[in-house]
DNA sequence: TTTCGATATGATATATTGTAACGTTATTAT
DNA sequence: ATAATAACGTTACAATATATCATATCGAAA
């Protein structure tokens, strides 16, 4: 997804964006948030499972990894995508984007997942619609099924 | 979700659809469907078996249930939102919903489900954006997050 | 009408994803 | 130092889903 060194500068924001929240990233949560960063697509929780083993040496319970994954999330650094069961990393962890509603493409092939924003004007006409049949937007985050472009190529 | 009349109807209509498709709209599979039709809230494909058990006697395998509503969403007659791991029928069996697309508010609480149309503006817009990084809608089908006002109501 | 191919369903096993409950270890604050 | 809290481990299991092979049923052609 990154270069190495982006990723440790994009670790060290977390840090530091959990440290203002009074939230611990510690060693493991962090293992976990780097093995997404490292994927270009999404991961299981038992995919992240494995990389803490075979990257880090630890052996960290899937148990456990999911309530990393919780926690991971609660910091906005982690988005389940409910579409594939699988996780990853939030795209934007140095800017607060609340400006833009981020929505995710996932690849139906290959799982590969790009992370859009869409205007605000959008989401206001969706929330609109939302209201008019009395429910609530909880959050305007949506997954999108889509193919990329090599799946595509690979297709045709 | 619909007067029993209604229901009836809406299978008659089911059936009508899978015949010019030549495909076979089998009794239990209508069972199925059926299940999704008289229930206002998503069902879990086990919740399916247990309805068609208690509803028709009919001891039908959770496997079989998951093929059946492979079939039913071939025939755009049920959506799956993956989102809760559930199954809706389709609110338009009867129009061909060609000129807007349906997306499904899921009430985070109760698994109450409504489907809403958005303009296709819109969907032109989120196409666009799509295509700016290389990926290709694959279905513009949206699941979103909310809280349906009963729930609303409970909370506050 | 019979038999043959295709489609539908059944049975069984197992994979995958996720949670509950409770105990232990580590951190933090006093 | 120690008590309180947060993080993590362990075990058991629930819920969702697929793989595989066997059987039944339907529809068309011989």
């Amino acid at each position: 997804m990154s270069h190495p060194v982006e990723i440790e500068a994009l670790l060290d924001e977390a840090d530091q964006r959990c440290k203002k929240r009074g939230a611990r990233l510690t060693t493991k949560r962090k293992q976990v948030l780097a093995g997404l960063l490292h994927s270009d697509i999404a991961l299981s929780a038992y995919d992240l499972v494995d990389y803490c083993r075979e990257e880090h040496g630890q052996a960290i319970p899937a148990m456990s990894v999911y309530r990393m994954l919780d926690f991971l999330q609660s910091q906005y650094l982690v988005h389940k995508l409910s579409l594939a069961n699988k996780y990853v990393a939030c795209a934007h962890i140095r800017c607060d984007h609340d400006h833009e509603v981020p929505q995710f493409l996932i690849c139906g092939r290959c799982q590969r997942v790009e992370e859009i924003n869409v205007p605000k004007a959008m989401i206001k006409t969706l929330k609109r619609g939302v209201e008019e049949v009395g429910f609530e937007l909880v959050s305007p985050q949506l997954e999108i099924n889509c193919l990329c472009k090599g799946c595509l190529s690979e297709t045709a």
